[in-house]
DNA sequence: CGTTCGATGCACT
DNA sequence: GTGCATCGAACGT
């Protein structure tokens, strides 16, 4: 089942933890990639300094101030394209960044998209590692600046229930690779996954903020 | 184990 | 010109 836009419109938190579990789907020609989400962070407002919209509104983040349920995709670090799912309504910039995926279908296409332009070959690739980290995750879906703005309930690129999800358990740290906003615990993963970004240190289960992700 | 650092290009000031 | 919501190789402990 493909999340429908009342998914979105709500509060992100609540977006970024229900979003666990979830498939995100790229359907091109050269076939159908997919991979259940594992790791998220949350960026909320104008008032939150690592936020895109943090500037108020520019050419680059007018995703984030338009509808829900949209693809925020944009190039960084001169080579690497992240992946977000807008949320919330129009005028309230914040959206949910896709840093990990657990893969499901389309491995093969990956492995092939994730060596292009290296030194590696397709076999190279750990299976586990294929979509660990958002710049990763988006080269072996194929997103880049074209997929920038679509419609997540369309037929291109969307998020769905899987047959395959299973509950994750679920927990809570700061944001990754950012230098401020660092305060916020908005970074929601699936503690010990194998696909999870990030040091273990990040990565452990903390007791208190134990919790399981919905498969609905 | 841990930390540092270079690659690489563009939006924004 | 500056600074990235990164990645992985290279180095130090």
């Amino acid at each position: 089942m493909k999340l429908p836009r009342e998914f979105y419109n709500r509060p992100t938190l609540d977006v970024a933890r229900d979003l666990i579990g979830k498939a995100l789907v790229h359907v091109t020609p050269a076939g159908r990639a997919s991979g259940l989400i594992v790791e998220v962070e949350a960026y909320i407002g104008e008032a939150d300094p690592a936020c895109h919209a943090a500037p108020g509104p520019t050419k680059r983040n007018a995703p984030l101030y338009g509808p829900p349920g949209i693809a925020y995709v944009y190039f960084n670090y001169g080579m690497h394209y992240l992946v977000n799912a807008v949320t919330e309504g129009v005028g309230a910039p914040a959206a949910v960044l896709i840093r990990a995926l657990e893969p499901v279908e389309g491995m093969a296409l990956m492995r092939k998209r994730r060596a292009r332009g290296t030194q590696k070959r397709a076999a190279d690739f750990d299976q586990n590692g294929l979509c660990r980290g958002p710049g990763n995750l988006t080269k072996a879906l194929g997103i880049s600046l074209p997929q920038n703005g679509l419609d997540l309930t369309g037929a291109e690129l969307f998020i769905e229930t899987s047959p395959v999800a299973r509950d994750f358990p679920i927990a809570w740290g700061p944001r990754i690779g950012i230098s401020v906003g660092t305060e916020q615990a908005w970074r929601c993963f699936v503690p010990g996954h194998p696909c999870v970004s990030g040091r273990a240190a990040l990565n452990a289960l903390r007791p208190p903020l134990a919790d399981v992700a919905s498969t609905r």
